[in-house]
DNA sequence: CTTGAACCTACATCTATTGTAGAAATAAGA
DNA sequence: TCTTATTTCTACAATAGATGTAGGTTCAAG
């Protein structure tokens, strides 16, 4: 039994129109067609989209999951080469959390002096307004 | 003294088009013009980039920042309005913590298993496959 | 055979910039 | 004043990773 388009998108936990983008740029293969032009696809499609889906919801960029896919393609399969992959992405995401958690800390600075009864003085906007706080220039900001 | 777009650029750390940008979604106020069209901006515009790219560098979206700047120009300031923008945000900074630590244990704990020896099972690889890590359909994936 | 849901393509939209091409303006030095 | 290097100008395209839309076709059930 075939899959349509929208049943393989249920299974997987995708949008439809993110499989159709996702066969654009390579990373699902054409599947076949009905005489009416409709897509169906095989069982193996929904493990692969589901990969795909399960690397992006922990982050990884479709570049990387792109990388893996054709690593785990490979019947011979290089661990090694999948396990850095994660590593480097572990290793992006401990700093991205260590990025945020100085961000949380400037924005608990900002909220926490403001009592809401000295409107003159608004301690979130001169914060912002503060040159001191970004001196370096060309700093990169943090998503 | 009046600054060219390259000055004010440099002077406020950000990327000469990146101005123009701003300038053209209406952050930025147009500036006067040289006889041959160049932009001249006086030294409160430095200010005003200023504050946008570190809020930027905070993590807030232009949109939070289109507000912050209203409520900025305001001369009777509602400290509670911006106090508010920037709690919301600060709760929207905890979760994306949150996430990305238990991202984080996960990501540790596909890459601890793999010694690098059973080339034949790739942890990696098998986690991102496994459907159960991802039972609940419509995730959104942890930017 | 009809009807409504799902599907098709192609294009536009979103965020927040950055990069490009080709032309014009400006500032500094000779 | 002339030249030259740097900067600036506009307009458009590209980036990631999808999502939304319009207008039309196909499919499956009753």
């Amino acid at each position: 039994m075939t899959l349509s388009i929208g049943m393989l998108a249920r299974r997987a936990g995708a949008k439809v129109q993110t499989i159709r983008y996702y066969e654009q740029i390579g990373l699902m293969a054409e599947p076949i067609r009905t005489y009416g032009g409709q897509r169906r696809y095989e069982e193996d499609a929904v493990k692969r989209l589901s990969f795909i889906r399960h690397a992006r919801a922990l982050g990884f960029s479709l570049d990387q999951i792109r990388n893996l896919l054709e690593l785990a393609d490979d019947p011979k399969r290089d661990c090694t080469a999948a396990d850095s992959i994660a590593r480097e992405h572990l290793a992006a995401v401990k700093a991205k959390i260590a990025a945020l958690n100085s961000l949380k800390r400037e924005l608990i600075r900002m909220v926490d002096c403001c009592d809401g009864t000295d409107t003159a003085h608004c301690r979130v906007i001169e914060t912002l307004a503060n040159h001191d706080l970004c001196a370096s220039p060309n700093h990169e900001p943090v998503q």
